[in-house]
This record gives structure tokens, C-alpha cells and sequence, in this order.
DNA sequence: TCCAATTGATGGCATATGCCACTATTAATT
DNA sequence: AATTAATAGTGGCATATGCCATCAATTGGA
């Protein structure tokens, strides 16, 4: 590989995100793979279990992800059982997320490989400088930018 | 809105990386729109145009993006004439890429946009802090991660 | 109570990405 | 030179995300 065109460094902050997100991407996903699921999968399933049968509103809020981009996402899960939604009591317009038995089976198999993953990067990245990226990460999360994401 | 589930902090590099991802998408995206291009494909463009007629494999690397990956993400831009792929003269298997005039002028177009959107969201993280973050992603998009994405 | 406005989700369409299988070329070996 | 290995892309299939148009329920008035 030319390890000469790597460092072809942008001053966009989405596109640093983003190729850093797909460097990430390729990195869990290698490591979590043996599990049968994708990190993005593992790391959706982590959210629902973590926010205790949240609303589909709540999980695409918390993550800021458009609501029907999560619905999308979610379909997967749903058709490969590891996920159900059940009508809200109060309110029926209303679908809480749960996982199912399989789940959280799925869930606890692939947390295992998450921690490999993450325990590796963080030995060579360093986990104080990782916990500080993640902080600047979550302030960009939360900053009000005026309109978009705002909803 | 619920401002409560908002800070659903996670441990995890990646998911954190990919939530950030996401917001900055929708508001770079929301500011770039009127170019009638996504702040993906400008960032795309902006990639081919600053490393001078690339080949595939040339921009793959240095976005760290998948090859097949880039050959999909450019057909929409090749569909609606912003790039065009030559066949390398002393190579035929590679395929060098570079703007067509029309792809310049929607790039210089996206890009006055652009500014806008990362001005805006300087003036609210700081630049100081923007320049700090995009160096950490910049580090773990280099680093060498043992298996996956060394090729 | 009946209708308009609001809220929560779904479905369709489009882009973003990845992996794997396969094709086309070129480089290496014998 | 013929065969084999390695390289550069393409195409198919699947997940990740978004926007917009709709449908279903609820809530707020008049």
C-alpha cells in the first residue's frame, strides 16, 4: 500500500469524521464479525437494552438518527429475531423497542468481541486521549447548531 | 423535543464517532443542499480535484474507503457528468478519475457553500478545538491497527 | 362533538459503504 | 513463452442513513 497518499489530511471536520468513522468501522466490524452482526448492529442493540424498552422516537433521538433511518436499521434485527416492538398501553401511535431472548443472547456474545475491539485501539491510541476525543465528539453531538438537528 | 435522552454518552469509539458523524451530516448536508449535491459528494470531489487525476485506488487509500465502495459512490456523479475515469495509458487496468467542467463549477459552487457550514460551526466548538479534534481523528485514521484496513 | 394541527411511524427512493466473487491486465516464475 | 500470482476494478447483495409523502392516533380548539 503507498503509504505516501495517507495522510491527505482535510480541514472538513465531517469528512475527518467520517473517514475516521470508516477506519473504526472496518476495525470493530473485523473484530465483532464472528458474532453473526455488524458493530453498528451491536452498538444499536446496546442502546435499546441500555434505554430499558424505549420508544423508536427515544433510541433515533438519543443517537440523533433520522427516525426513519433507525426504522430501517431496525428491520434486520427485527426479521433475524433479535428485536421486537410492542404498541404502546397509553398511546398507540406509540412502538417501544425490546430485545428478545435471542437478543440479548446476541448482544452478550458480541459485547465479549466489542471489548477486544476496543480495548486493542485504546492500547494504541491511549485511553485518556481516546476518552477526550469521545468528549469533543459528544460536545459536537450537543451543540446547538441554529437550525438542522434541532427538530 | 426530549433534551433528556439527549446525553446518552457511550463508551464506545466507534458509536461515538458515528453519532457525531450523523450530526454533522445533517447540518453540513442542510447547508450544502442548494448546491444540489449531498456534503459527501462534495468532499468526494474536493478529494479527486486536490490529488490531481487519481486512480481509484489512489483516493480509496487516502479516504480510507473500501475500493468498490468509492466505484459505487462515484456513480451517481459520474451518471450526472460531475467526473469522468480515463483508462491509464501505460496500465490498462487502472482507471485514473478527474472533474469534468461541469464537476468543477458544482465543486466551486458546494464549496462557497461549504464554507459557510464550517465557519458556522467553528464560531460554536472554536477553532481551536475543531483543529484539536480533527488531529485525533487524523491519528486514529493512522494508526496502525495490526489486521483490518492495512492491506 | 367534529375538524384542524401535531405527533409517531412506515414505505419508497437515493446515496454511502462493505464484502465477496469474478474479470481484465500485468508482473513473476519456471 | 506458458503458467501462475498479484493488482485494479466491476457487479451483486446487504446494511446504514436521510428526506419526503403518507397513514394512524392524539390533542386542541371552535
Amino acid at each position: 500500500m503507498p503509504k505516501d497518499a495517507f495522510f491527505a489530511t482535510s480541514a472538513c471536520n465531517y469528512a475527518t469524521v467520517r473517514r475516521a468513522a470508516r477506519k473504526l468501522g472496518q476495525f470493530y466490524d473485523d473484530i465483532v464479525a464472528p458474532s453473526g452482526i455488524k458493530a453498528t448492529q451491536q452498538g444499536l442493540l446496546y442502546q435499546i437494552k441500555a434505554s430499558g424498552e424505549p420508544t423508536m422516537g427515544e433510541i433515533a433521538s438519543a443517537m440523533i438518527m433520522d427516525l426513519s433511518a433507525l426504522g430501517h436499521t431496525l428491520k434486520p434485527l427485527m426479521r433475524d429475531g433479535y428485536v421486537e416492538t410492542i404498541t404502546d398501553k397509553n398511546d398507540r401511535r406509540i412502538r417501544r423497542v425490546r430485545l428478545t431472548k435471542s437478543g440479548e443472547k446476541k448482544l452478550a456474545e458480541a459485547m465479549e468481541l466489542w471489548k477486544v475491539a476496543q480495548q486493542r485501539l485504546e492500547d494504541r491510541v491511549g485511553t485518556d486521549k481516546a476518552a477526550r476525543l469521545r468528549a469533543a465528539l459528544d460536545e459536537i453531538a450537543g451543540v446547538d447548531l441554529g437550525d438542522s438537528a434541532a427538530s
